[in-house]
RNA sequence: GGGCGGGUAGCUCAGCGGCUAGAGCAUUCGCCUUACACGCGAAGGGUCCAGGGUUCGAAUCCCUGCCUGCCCA
């Protein structure tokens, strides 16, 4: 073939990816070949088709999780690139505050010795910012080298300008609006890191520990009318209680079970159990269960704290656990707390979570007993100390072991206020970051209001649940958000309607400081140009400032905070750089907030920020203009699950409300324009299309071996690069797009290779695909470059650029292999179709393997060895298939097929109805678009079109038969050890002749089954050596290889009983008597005539191996 | 504690009412058949976690249990 020369190269001899991956790189960033042009979108010459990546944080190197992401984005939008869809893949990433903070912090330890408090502010982020460098470029290089077709020259960070402009002014909005307010709260404290931690920066471990029994002795507190107890809390009010003890005798008196056992004149008490006796500082009462029997008797008591002196109430509140004595049923009995239980609980509101919840459902006042730093502190809410302030000063363990201590030491009558302790292994919050404990501790922190209507309530209402057929995957919709798979829905759905107000504050030095200067006003807000309060209020007229008087929570308000607090003023200013207003508000003593934002405010700006939000003139004028207005919303998120609460529930409410009409474009900002929040709540809520993208894929996640997620701390993240180095980008691609299937996790087992680094053979598959693409598009190519006389005439008729524009038909009809080709490939490409648009990777990837593999190159390639020199009709099929199948594999595998591309692109093949090759006229070929096809890059060519009129039944059915008969033969072969070399004879009984010496199917079972001859089988005995088999009920003779009768009787004897297993099951199916009546008649009969055909088939196996033995 | 998954061949996973339950890897046998040994041909290998129910028919739908993973409290 190779005589008949044509001017194309030859293709090397084996796909080696390194030596490709770089050029290939080169080509598509030299072409611009990513680079999103929002204008095709606004002319209406092309629908958008945007997808924002989740930004990688910039802590560590991505691992095989990362690049199954990213792989997914990409297959998407390289998908729809070549469909004609302007895409926009819109990359960058994250700063991650808490985390790379504390990543640098342990680095400056390990690297200076030093601490970030031996750093000024400037100088600590400065450092951080060098380390995000660093980071960024690595995953930029991690995610280049894989591929991923983002708009590079787009790149976002969000701490940039153009994202710190748009955290900004949403901050601006919401908190003009009241959607963001101060407020004391319980949080995650951090005491090493002395910052507020978020609940996914927790960990829990069990650790060892005590039940500490506690008592605390029983006062009337006649001097206090029960609603006004909050007063006896802090302040030194307890001067005016005069608490009067309550006897044991008195108590058995008010039907005090068990109060006669003890001293009747003495005084009673009642025992509280708890693992952090500390805390008891800030206890503000003693809660017990309704349905204790003891409740009634101790209505209207208080309890008086030792050394603390103060007097708390007791209340009673169903969250009490009760003691495993007055359980009242099983389920009560068998609650492990039962066990430890005494019926009592102290209640410190400021110190735990649940006793913060019984605090605000009895109004229980706030105390605080600790300070920053974890230690007992009467600085931060705590003024009532009594006797307590030997214990001021002391870190967590020290005050717990004092607390027991004195209380030993103490009595209340005769008894011992120490009762007793047990030991306990039980689960404690530690932070992620410093593993120090958790404490739960009252502060001042900033919050998005996103219980408010505009927010939770109005990202539930833009769900929209998946359809049935579902083939919406380019995202043209009517709008809302749809999750994929739609399980998801509901995680996202439960979050909203059990949501919190959201705690952005961080105590941090990296990322988005809070733009809200406090202080005070001269308090007057008189018409003095000069006065601060003024010049605020002129401001705000303006626009540029929004002033918020403190907001005085409930919890703040029951907290004695400090009074000084009670008149300060919260200035949020609008932009970076209003140096006049920040300088006016710092010379009058106003402070900037030393906190920053959470890490996930600015990421669910993420979608708006990118593309300029909210001023696309302000920063990179020309790369934004117009983008915003193009590409949000975006088509679809790609994403994992546990980012449904963290990331996209936020996005989709901060894109909602800021889209929404009336919450103010800067130019148009008017300063009436918001601040009442309810009443405009409902005009506020927001379109469909506010939403920031219309499908949400979640993905799965890739675990190691055993079931753990890849991590670095667990040393079992693999790093894509090692991968891509041994296996080559696309294999990684395409192996995880296999593994991509519909379900929660994927396990990876990871091996060490010789080097040490972390691999897995799984990619093997990936390898081995891309070798047998490569090996088969050269042997095609070879095939069709060599042509006859007559072909190199049509050359000339025909387009170039695989079948661009081609108008030659095929003049002579289809053979059987041929028309069974194309008939695969229109299946091949209805399920790649049906899978993209269901975000189904599995199948996609599955498709074009078996597609690939199993038809075209088991079959259709050998099949056509043959004939194809001389058939320029059957070089056109050929052409057609190989060229839709490439193009259907590069989202996928694009470094592999734009090398095959470069040749394959040159070669004319020509035109075969039902496949299109050109771009869909649904899009304005417009110069960009023809432009974009001028650089005969494959990423910009046409997605390919088979038509379904392709399939062909017929033919598929009777290339099935051909192929059966094939495999008997080679079976046969196989177990006559009949070397593959050798050509055999084969025998055909009349009743098959018909068939067999089709003309369709003779030549193709000659190539297929190694014949030399096909002859009609002579009547009378077999010839010398003979093997007989049967294929449907028909005795076939391959002569002169029958050598051993056993290995002939072993065979037979094999399929004997193979064919005894199916009678017996479709015998017992037919025996069913509901079976003849119920099931489809259709199908009864397909069982009675597959009964017929096997029973046919077991005699004839049955005579053959008598004649045999 | 609430929610969502998974348990199918030695391994990793498909299949989710009806083909003798499939694929890749691994295993066995035979092949350097000239596109491909990262390959070709053939073969072995499964009480589809357990128990109950629905159905003419269940790996597939329902219930219970066991094991396992994740998310949210």
């Amino acid at each position: 073939m190779s005589q008949t020369s044509t001017n194309l190269p030859e293709l090397p001899k084996a796909y080696k990816p390194s030596e490709h991956e770089d050029r290939v790189w080169n080509q598509w960033i030299a072409a611009k070949a990513f680079l999103a042009d929002p204008q095709r979108v606004l002319r209406d010459h092309a629908k958008p088709y945007a997808v924002f990546i989740p930004p990688p944080n910039v802590t560590a190197a991505l691992h095989l999780g990362h690049a199954l992401n990213n792989t997914i984005q990409d297959i998407l939008v390289r998908a729809h690139r070549m469909r004609g869809y302007e895409a926009l893949w819109m990359p960058g990433t994250d700063h991650a505050g808490i985390a790379t903070q504390a990543v640098v912090e342990k680095r400056v330890m390990k690297e200076e010795k030093k601490r970030r408090s031996d750093f000024q502010r400037d100088e600590f982020v400065a450092k951080i910012q060098a380390f995000k460098d660093e980071y960024e470029a690595v995953i930029t290089g991690q995610l280049q080298k894989m591929g991923c077709s983002c708009d590079w020259d787009r790149q976002r960070f969000t701490m940039d300008e153009q994202c710190a402009a748009a955290v900004r002014e949403a901050f601006f909005r919401l908190f003009r609006a009241g959607l963001i307010y101060r407020g004391k709260r319980l949080v995650n404290w951090d005491p090493v890191l002395q910052t507020a931690v978020a609940d996914d920066e927790c960990y829990d471990e069990e650790i060892d520990g005590h039940f500490y029994y506690l008592r605390y002795p029983l006062v009337h507190a006649l001097a206090l009318e029960p609603g006004a107890t909050r007063a006896g809390a802090g302040k030194g009010h307890t001067h005016e209680i005069d608490p009067k003890p309550v006897t044991w005798d008195e108590l058995a008196s008010r039907g005090y079970p068990g109060a006669n056992d003890h001293p009747a004149d003495q005084q009673a008490w009642i025992t509280v159990a708890t693992t952090r006796p500390e805390t008891y500082l800030g206890d503000t009462a003693v809660a017990i269960n309704p349905h204790d029997p003891r409740a009634t008797a101790l209505r209207g008591l208080f309890v008086e704290l030792p050394l603390v002196g103060r007097v708390i109430p007791i209340v009673e509140d169903s969250y009490v656990v009760l003691p495993e004595r007055y359980a009242r049923n099983d389920e009560e009995k068998n609650d492990p707390k039962a066990k430890m239980a005494t019926g009592f609980l102290k209640v410190t509101p400021a110190h735990d979570p649940n006793d913060y919840e019984i605090g605000m459902r009895h109004g229980l006042p706030m105390v605080n007993m600790m300070g920053p730093d974890g230690r007992v502190s009467d600085k931060h809410g705590w003024s009532d100390v009594g006797d307590a302030h030997l214990l001021v000063g002391l870190p967590r363990e020290k005050a717990r072991a004092k607390v027991v201590e004195e209380f030993k030491a103490r009595t209340v009558g005769t008894e011992s206020l120490f009762e007793g302790s047990k030991p306990t292994r039980h689960s404690v919050k530690h932070s992620d970051r410093s593993k120090a404990i958790v404490e739960p501790y009252l502060s001042d922190q900033w919050y998005v209001r996103v219980t408010d209507p505009r927010m939770a309530q109005a990202a539930n209402a833009v769900l929209k649940k998946a359809s049935g057929t579902g083939h919406q995957a380019s995202g043209d919709t009517e709008g809302g958000v749809t999750f994929f798979p739609e399980r998801y829905a509901k995680t996202y759905e439960d979050w909203h309607n059990g949501i919190r107000d959201w705690c952005i504050s961080r105590q941090l030095w990296w990322g988005h400081r809070i733009p809200v200067w406090s202080g005070h006003s001269t308090g007057g807000w008189q018409d003095d140009p000069n006065d601060i309060g003024h010049r605020i209020k002129k401001w705000q007229a303006e626009g540029r400032v929004q002033l918020q008087h403190r907001v005085v929570e409930l919890a703040d308000a029951l907290s004695k905070s400090n009074p000084s607090e009670d008149s300060f003023e919260s200035v949020c200013v609008r932009s970076l750089d209003d140096a006049e207003v920040i300088q006016a508000l710092e010379t009058n003593g106003f402070h900037q907030d030393p906190d920053v934002l959470d890490t996930w405010f600015s990421s669910a700006l993420w979608p708006l920020s990118t593309l300029g939000w909210p001023d696309p003139s302000k920063f990179n004028p020309q790369m934004n203009a117009g983008l915003l207005e193009a590409f949000n919303p975006s088509q679809v998120l790609c994403t994992a699950r546990e980012i449904i609460t963290l990331w996209v529930s936020r996005m989709v409410m901060f894109n909602g409300y800021l889209k929404a009409p009336g919450t103010g474009h800067p130019a148009l900002a008017k300063p009436d324009e918001t601040s009442d929040a309810s009443a405009s709540a409902q005009s506020l809520l927001p379109s469909a299309s506010s939403v920031p993208f219309h499908h949400v894929f979640i993905h799965a996640v890739i675990q190691d071996g055993e079931g753990r997620k890849m991590s670095k701390s667990l040393g079992n993240g693999v790093d894509p690069l090692d991968i891509i180095a041994t296996h080559g980008a696309d294999a990684m691609r395409f192996t995880l797009c296999h593994m991509a299937t519909n379900t929660q996790d994927v396990r990876m087992p990871v091996k060490k290779d010789p080097s040490g680094k972390n691999t897995s053979e799984k990619f093997d598959l990936g390898r081995n695909f891309a070798t047998k693409l490569w090996n088969a598009s050269k042997f095609a190519l070879s095939m069709i470059g060599a042509r006859d006389e007559e072909t190199k005439r049509s050359r000339d008729e025909v387009g170039a650029g695989g079948g661009e524009t081609s108008s030659l038909r095929l003049s002579v009809s289809p053979s059987l292999l041929d028309r069974w080709m194309l008939s695969r490939l229109a299946s091949g490409f209805a399920e790649v179709e049906h899978a993209l648009a269901n975000y189904e990777f599995h199948e996609y990837a599955q498709s074009l393997y078996d597609l690939l593999w199993r038809d075209f190159c088991d079959w259709y390639l050998e099949g056509v060895k043959p004939t194809i020199a001389q058939s320029p009709a059957q070089q056109a099929v050929l052409g057609n298939a190989l060229s839709a199948i490439v193009r259907m594999l590069h989202p996928a595998m694009p470094y592999v097929t734009e090398v095959i591309w470069e040749h394959l692109g040159k070669v004319k093949i020509a035109r075969v109805d039902g496949v299109r090759l050109t771009h869909d006229d649904r899009f304005a070929l417009d110069d960009t678009l023809k432009s974009r096809v001028a650089t005969g890059l494959l990423c910009h060519q046409a997605w390919p079109h088979v038509s379904k009129a392709l399939r062909d039944e017929a033919a598929e059915k009777t290339f099935d038969r051909m192929r059966s008969l094939v495999t008997m033969i080679r079976d046969v072969r196989a177990t006559h050890q009949v070397k593959p070399s050798q050509r055999i004879k084969l025998l055909v009984p009349a009743q098959a002749s018909e068939f067999v010496m089709h003309a369709d199917v003779k030549p193709l079972l000659m190539t297929f089954a190694g014949l030399e001859a096909v002859e009609a089988r002579p009547a009378g005995a077999p010839p010398e050596a003979s093997v007989a088999f049967t294929f449907e009920s028909a005795e076939f003779l391959i002569p002169g290889i029958g050598g051993s009768k056993e290995t002939e009787a072993a065979r037979l004897t094999k399929q004997i009983v193979d064919l005894e297993k199916s009678v017996a099951t479709l015998e017992g199916r037919l025996a069913n008597p509901g079976y003849a009546d119920r099931a489809p008649p259709a199908m009864v009969q397909q069982t009675r005539d597959e009964l017929t055909k096997k029973k046919g088939e077991l005699d004839a196996a049955k005579a053959a191996l008598a004649k045999v033995s």
